[in-house]
DNA sequence: CGGCTTATACTCAATATGAGCATAAATCTT
DNA sequence: AAGATTTATGCTCATATTGAGTATAAGCCG
């Protein structure tokens, strides 16, 4: 009755480095780190835990499960018998060296949306997008179709961009036939690096994952150096969220919230005056798991 | 290589009559509906919806994954391989006549906040962890665990109740050895039923998930008949997450969201003054799919 | 020194939220 | 039938939150 099954662990292994968010991966960028999961594993967690350490050398501050697939695609590779994928969003501190990390937006450009690189890169998505809409026959799909590439790419001035959307904006383009992973040849797939089989759409989920999840719990800290500025911890969520932030309202919400203290040092190559130096409150990391944490990105 | 491997498909199936929330369970109530992922099913959530409808013959409105376990539990009882288990929360709205239903607050009275009953147990948990607290020899470890027991049932007046943290809360009655599953006898166990395996443990993560839920997406209306006044939104709302609501604020912003539409027919039969009727949008629900909802659930 | 950069404090208006008052329109009681 | 009770619905008001901007401080550099 059991048909052969085999489990794959994968995982979207973040870090940051100069306001820069990036992934983990191999192939020379094209995949996503990954492994089958072995009998001697105690546990799923474990499993991912187990060999993204073997990988990178570096413990992991938080791990947390994205998905879990049994596509098609992924169960034609092995007809007799079925292949499931669990994946993890992963964020580590240290990196050092390593090689294999690449920028989130190498990946998805338009998810930059406070970069100049961004805004031509949605420019062209927008024009791309409106010819695929012309080209339907059924005028209330074309309509709705309409809509929908409008609110996810903030198209018009009816919505606004909400950075959480990665995957749903990655879904649109891939039915769009946009990217080269629809089968779309490369000159005429939008601009950003394709990857196997469906490993940029995991990548978008955990992109998605961690943008929602900064909002409200205090894991942006699992990214950043022990003691960092404010200015440091704002390029930090900006990057995350491909968004721009008000400086002051930034500081003036993490103040309150009693989310770090100062270590009493000073960070003085700032290239103005000198800031405070923090540091993430150690004490009430279990409480603030609970209540939550605030940021000041609203959503539309 | 490969293990011999197991995969189950359990589901946290919701629906609502008379504002109470209910789930599907089957053994008397002791477990909930699950089965194999068979090699028919194409996909893992196509094979969650064959049998939920084969067993309810019912379409379900919504279904999305919530966690994939491979317990060491399990695991255990099938030593030459493993066994993996997705769990999917489901929610449906027609249930007339089935049996299986059972109330969410059997198994978790002391979530149920806004009741009598609720209050009364609470009490009783309160005490029971106080006990468990002081039996412990670290003084560390003990300020730790009195913190913990204190956010998450907002005991003293320092923290408020969180609604979302159902999981949370049955994780802590767990190590505190105070429900059946951890062994604990029955007489000196917390109130509540219990289920076998770890199947409340799910049912705590799919009530979790739903209170999360209509927060910020318009999901209640899965659950809602077709037509309903706005006290009946509003006790579905509050019978979901526990919590009492304001009533002139719930309909305030419920009005301004648009999200629902007059029909233009009354409910006479209120006890009181006659409601309007309303339907949600099938117009806006995709765009709100998107762009979100709100409820008047403040979080601390 | 003046010009540039970043840090930090503070103000102000617009909005959102929590709580309550008041009135309307039914049913139930006596 | 009058009054009590129940639910529906409209509106006010104080407070909290948020978005945006001004002002000043303290380093750098030429």
């Amino acid at each position: 009755m059991t048909t052969q099954i085999m489990i794959e662990l994968i995982a979207v292994l973040t870090a940051a480095r100069d306001d820069s968010p990036l992934v983990m991966t191999i192939d020379h960028g094209r995949s996503l780190p990954s492994g089958p999961l072995e009998s001697t594993h105690r546990s799923l967690q474990a499993g991912v835990r187990a060999w993204v350490e073997r990988q990178t050398g570096h413990p992991i501050g938080h791990v947390e499960q994205l998905y879990t697939f049994a596509d098609h695609d992924r169960t034609l590779a092995m007809p007799q018998g079925r292949m499931i994928a669990i994946s993890y969003l992963a964020l580590t501190r240290s990196h050092a060296g390593e090689t294999g990390w690449r920028n989130w937006y190498d990946y998805f450009p338009w998810e930059n949306y406070k970069a100049e690189e961004g805004r031509t890169c949605r420019a062209l998505i927008e024009h791309k997008l409106q010819q695929w809409v012309a080209g339907m026959e059924n005028p209330a799909t074309r309509m709705r179709q309409k809509q929908r590439c409008a609110s996810l790419f903030a198209i018009g001035n009816l919505s606004a961009w909400n950075d959480e959307l990665v995957l749903q904006r990655y879904e649109l383009l891939y039915e769009a036939g946009l990217v080269v992973e629809a089968g779309c040849p490369l000159e005429h797939a939008v601009p950003g690096l394709a990857m196997y089989h469906d490993h940029r759409r995991i990548l978008a989920t955990g992109m998605a994952r961690l943008r929602a999840k900064i909002r409200y719990r205090p894991v942006v800290f699992e990214l950043m150096p022990e003691e960092f500025t404010l200015l440091q911890l704002q390029r930090m969520v900006e990057s995350l969220s491909g968004i721009h932030i008000h400086k002051q309202n930034f500081r003036r919400l993490i103040m309150q919230q009693q989310l770090i203290e100062e270590t009493g040092a000073m960070e003085e190559r700032t290239g103005g005056r000198p800031a405070r130096l923090f540091r993430f409150c150690g004490e009430v990391r279990q409480a603030r798991q609970i209540t939550g944490t605030k940021v000041p990105l609203a959503l539309p």
